[in-house]
DNA sequence: CCTTATTGCTTCGACTTCGAAGCACATGAC
DNA sequence: GTCATGTGCTTCGAAGTCGAAGCAATAAGG
């Protein structure tokens, strides 16, 4: 096994407090704007855009969930607000009762097609404007790599979470 | 000025994508490790990690909610869970008698060291391991950019001299 | 068939987060 | 000094998030 530092260089201390940063900053702008624009959460964005993209428009609550690194009862939650505003529908799977298939509706896609523009000129603004041609090919490669190591190294199982101190009855 | 697109290439769109990706996925396992080795959550341990890192071990609320992208309310919550735990100290301001400055005590410090090793090593097996020298190079400076570039277009944070909104009616 | 896992989703409770409103001190104008 | 305004932090209420437990349907074994 290779032994593990116990320390960065400078340079991946950098890269990393640079990658946090842009995090935060774009993840509230982002946010900023999908609530201007069309009073969606950045989730709920996610959430429809994939939809969006898929094949019939229609998908299983597992397969969102898994697209968008999301819990399962957040992604119930978070259906449900978006069917009461009639931007999805949700019914029973005829293949597998136990499944639930999320279709976007025609008012889904039409805040879809009202929103994107809007969050790809914030993406241009807040992000690629400060970057070169170049810099987009390379930060995408590098990225991608990054992704793919990380998705082949789910994080293990958790130990127990201690929410509470164990008042030891 | 220059126009906005209401388009991005492929090149863009993959490089944001696996941003996004990233982004989640190693926040995910950085708070798992936090959470499992010091029972911190990621914003507690930025927290602890910036009043380590300053002068005399402490700060005002304000500087601290700054330097982590982070409401002011969510910091007073946050604190009080560190005093609760005998992490930090919070007195008023000697200067200012409104200020609050935060103190990292010496348990704190404690947990800071236990915890440091093992987010370093995260660091590394989730991320640097994917990547090269020269990527981490490349990332750093890229990234560097745009967290400069984001900086400098504060989409609305750095300018909280928002008159009420003064609902108009 | 029955029994036992497994899978898919929802419900429940606890926790976190944020913005708005509120309180207290500080600063500037007169 | 006194009033008006600004600044620093906390409180409060609403909403979002997660994990564990619960329910229903499917799959696997005998």
């Amino acid at each position: 096994m290779s032994e593990t530092p116990t320390s960065l260089t400078a340079t991946q201390l950098g890269a990393y407090f640079a990658f946090t940063e842009v995090s935060s900053l774009l993840r509230h702008a982002v946010e900023k704007q999908l609530r201007d624009a069309g009073d969606l959460s950045y989730v709920q964005f996610q959430l429809l855009a994939r939809l969006g993209d898929a094949a019939d428009g229609r998908l299983r609550m597992t397969d969102l969930a898994d697209g968008v690194v999301y819990s399962r009862s957040g992604l119930t939650y978070q259906a449900q607000l978006l069917e009461t505003r009639g931007l999805v529908v949700r019914s029973p799977s005829v293949e597998d009762e136990r499944s639930i298939v999320v279709a976007i509706t025609e008012a889904g896609r039409e805040v879809l097609s009202t929103v994107f523009p809007g969050h790809i000129a914030a993406l241009h603004e807040l992000l690629f404007v400060a970057l070169s041609d170049g810099d987009v090919d390379e930060l995408g490669r590098i990225l991608g790599q990054a992704a793919e190591h990380l998705r082949a190294n789910p994080p293990r199982s958790a130990a127990p979470r201690r929410r509470k101190p164990t008042a030891a009855s």
